[in-house]
DNA sequence: CATGAATGAGTATTCATTCAT
DNA sequence: TATGAATGAATACTCATTCAT
């Protein structure tokens, strides 16, 4: 009984992971009111109703994706934010932990797509998931700060830097989503959108390609 | 009889742009499924019936919108990526042409926020869009192997850096939409996607700011 | 002045006679539901406006056709089917004039075929109508029910030879309305719905063809 | 499963089958445009929704009908139509045929009245129900040429009595549809559209009321 | 008076959600 | 639990009617 019950929860928490997996990457791909239910359960290649066993609704099954984001990945990128060292180096380890990210998970680039529709759209069910994002935005526009003070990052406004190097990041993702054999440009190169070359020079490349 | 035709003929005209810019916009915010017809009409304060006496279906005119964009706005771009003296200097002019264009008409923001979404979103109504899309990306990634021999260029894989500098556009425009209040990046910095620095240092800056 | 307006309220009538006119044909040809007022305005030639400055509403505008049927056609066919001499030369005589006027009138026969759609239909529009066609009916099978006593008229049931009869007139008037070229068939082959050939032998043909 | 799947694909063959049905009726009871879906489907006693599980579009689901009606009913009355014997017996027993499918079968009155309204009507959805129409009227008006030379059908243009033999048809079932509970005139009066008396007089009633 | 663009209530159709199997 | 047909509220679209010109 106890065995058999436990490997019930674990095909149930199997087939949930499934869904909300399959759902991140149709959303991001489709837009939430671009995706209807029934395109999604097809695609995951179960019944429509199945679905509602596992999520009450449409919208919270966005929900549940933006609390997964919200709780996962952006406090994994604000750690990285949080000051640590010269500034250079800390934004040349972050972009390539970015880029090694959305080339070794496969949803990873649907979550920072879908985190950007969500932090521009205008649902209810993204608002904590823009706060964190704020929250990640500002952490990174301080680091800009005390980089502009160092002179390794460009002159500029913090924020709007801070905005552009994570918009810069969503262009990634949003490559490797939509063309997954393209390249991505590599760390240097994102790192430049806010390192001065001359502050790069002094950097030990990594040499990967993404 | 004459001069009132025309002047029919006129304001007929004048629904039909007002419709088609109003659609433009708030496509662009709200996204193709997003839209809902009788919200669209509200907000431009007429009816719902209204739109369809100029366009016969909502995939219709979202046909119509890419259409405009297709033979307006990326022609238009593609002249400035053609081969033209130092692609130092070309890059500069064309970022700044871009970030103009962004400030000044209120709609080119929408435009290219549109273009974004039907590049990469499935409907076959951009396909004639996404075709001079990709023209203009190959014209751009020719452009920036020319700059890498130059050496004003940076490193990295043409076409990688070709989407990626039309993705900075993007992200200008989606900035420009979302929050317009907010400063956007100068001609130089987004130049600086693809140049060097060093390239950069010898360019006389028009130092606005957009 | 009073010449002014007089000509004013000829005109008037002018346009509200060819909106009725062309009303009834198109009704006839489309149906009450498959008429689009604005069809029907292009039709005539004026636009759709024009109209409503004449009759109030489409249903009304039904009610005034079903009206001038009621008034006109109907009581004009009663008067035949009133008791008068011997039954087949009556029923001759009355077959006569029913092809004849579908054949002269342009709308008489989109007269018959409306009050047909109007007889079996739902609409109160009609009510008037009907009744003034249950009418016609019940004096028909009278006149049956006679020309049976005669010997000249078919057996069967007079209610439904009755209706048999003007049903076959009807389609005359269908064929008449949507093959004006074709030819119908002569009085004596309708007569001889209710006729016997031996009451019909008798009887000097006019020869006409319809 | 394998009955499971039988099961399901058999509901959903009565389910279709019920809708189709129903549609015969309601639209020969109400003509196309003067039924609204949401009526139709609770006239069935469905949701609106379930239509369109069966059915792309109102328009479709009348081609569908007509396309029943093209390849069930009409081919049927042709074999009749065809050469075979005497065309007195012929006329009768296709007569006999009409009125006894009319009576037995509840929506064969449906198809024939709908029948006539499609080969009148002006939509396409009809065209191959038209061209079968007008076939089987010119198999009729051959049989009809070929009984004015034997002396058993009464003189006309041939095509003009085929075309009122089928439209006396047309009228019984329209007398069905509207008036369940009316009597139709029988076999032998129907034949005698066509037939001279005296060609009847030869022939063995079957005494059936219809 | 005539026009025809604009209106918005009404109709066809879609799609998130439910529920019988 | 999984299914997929059925549901009906929401949405796209039509068309009788109005009204500014």
């Amino acid at each position: 009984m106890g065995r058999s019950a436990q490997h019930c929860r674990q095909r149930r928490e199997e087939m949930r992971g499934k869904i909300l997996n399959a759902s991140i990457s149709y959303f991001a791909r489709h837009g939430f009111s671009g995706t209807r239910m029934g395109d999604l359960a097809r695609s995951i290649g179960i019944a429509p109703g199945t679905i509602y066993l596992y999520f009450p609704s449409k919208e919270a099954l966005l929900r549940e994706i933006c609390q997964s984001v919200q709780e996962e990945m952006l406090p994994a990128l604000r750690v990285l934010t949080a000051p640590s060292g010269p500034v250079a180096n800390q934004l040349l380890r972050l972009s390539s932990y970015v880029l090694t990210r959305l080339c070794g998970q496969v949803d990873c680039a649907a979550r920072v797509v879908l985190t950007a529709q969500m932090v521009h759209g205008a649902g209810s069910a993204a608002d904590g998931c823009r706060t964190e994002w704020e929250g990640l935005c500002q952490d990174t526009s301080l680091l800009v700060a005390r980089g502009q003070q160092e002179g390794s990052v460009v002159p500029g406004q913090p924020e709007a830097l801070a905005d552009y190097y994570w918009g810069a990041a969503f262009l990634c993702a949003r490559r490797r989503l939509f063309y997954p054999q393209a390249e991505l440009i590599d760390a240097r190169t994102l790192a430049r959108v806010l390192l001065c070359d001359r502050a790069l020079e002094g950097l030990k490349a990594d040499g990967r390609i993404y």
